[in-house]
DNA sequence: CTTATTTCTTACCATACATCAATGCCACTT
DNA sequence: AAGTGGCATTGATGTATGGTAAGAAATAAG
């Protein structure tokens, strides 16, 4: 149980293994079913997720009732909206499940411990959101510069193995298009002997 | 010179006044015409810059040859790609300057020292890049949502000095459109009363 | 002050993508 | 086996936004 996360703390983290112990105890793994709903807009989500096994993802509603996504998160991905911890402020986005998922309630208490204890783990911790913002930015640079098949071509490199787990409508949310479309741009690409999996 | 910088640090970072004197012979003012190209594509960007003065904005050209403007950098910004910092990558992005400029040119150094020498800096460090996060994905939300009148009501309210003093196809090119559409839809607006400014 | 250059607007047409509606497909139920 | 519900595909059509080109307006340059 949160074998994943463990092994994520220290080879990711780098936050050595005697500390992880001193800190587990506060941790609690949550069983998710899918389409169970984790977090509701407007609600303070006071935990991180970390998914262990499973499909997690985060999506608003416009007032025509769409769903937009706002990110998938599979195993070993955190999803939260530490926004709405840090600022107090209520969420902006729904979380819920795609798949059957296990997860690791993260507080932020044991994130705050993990910085103090180890300095190693502080600076990880400190890459990997400048990563994440690296991530969101090139996502924003093809939503603003490259067509709907680019985009789709270019989910198809990052996420291949999403590409298999999640309903087209899915990626078609993410992606900023309609289903029918991402539809068409398959189409397209399979008339031109492209071959996603293979 | 380095007013800003300097009670930005002891403000909203939190930084006790005596380690700035302490860390601040390492930093650099530097004096930025407008137009002029600090950094680009494929080049390590070694440095942030924090904007004392003036406007920068960092932009990808695609292979037509268009701008898209990532981030837009006005006073009391950081603008960097400290991804390229951290993970020693060539940067994907082109750095320049809208307005002629006076930046203070920040290390890699001073930021860890920074963080050493201050918990409380290295806290609100740290909510600063959470913030940044929680902007980015407010910035896609939109961009895979709202259509192109939205997202620039919805740039008026959140940058509404920018709107000033940045050319309109700059803004166009933050939101995605063209400046011809972006001409279009404040015609729009105006035709139905719509006053910006006032 | 006059001329260049850049930026903004407008009009006309083209295109990518959305919308709506019908159909087929598959996995589950019962 | 037939019914149900969720997804994917397809076609017809609508709409928002793009492309091009020209002129107006603003800004910079000489």
């Amino acid at each position: 149980m949160s074998v994943n996360f463990r092994t994520y703390l220290k080879e990711t983290g780098g936050l050595p293994e005697v500390h992880y112990d001193q800190l587990a105890s506060s941790l609690q793994v949550k069983t998710i079913k899918k389409g169970e709903i984790l977090s509701s807009l407007g609600e303070i989500c006071k935990y991180s997720f970390f998914v262990e096994e499973g499909l997690l993802r985060s999506y608003t509603v416009d007032e025509a009732g769409k769903e937009h996504i706002i990110q998938f998160a599979p195993e070993n991905w955190f999803i939260s909206d530490r926004s709405s911890i840090l600022f107090d402020e209520p969420s902006e986005f729904y979380l819920d499940a795609v798949e059957n998922t296990t997860a690791v309630v993260v507080d932020e208490n044991f994130l705050k411990n993990a910085i103090a204890l180890s300095a190693t783990f502080r600076e990880n911790n400190n890459k990997l959101l400048h990563n994440h913002i690296r991530h969101l930015q090139k996502r924003i640079n093809l939503l603003i510069g490259a067509s709907a098949e680019k985009r789709y071509l270019n989910f198809i490199k990052l996420y291949p193995d999403l590409l298999m787990r999640v309903p087209q409508w899915m990626i078609a949310s993410y992606l900023g298009i309609t289903p029918e479309s991402l539809s068409r741009v398959r189409k397209e690409l399979a008339a031109n002997n492209f071959k996603p999996t293979l």
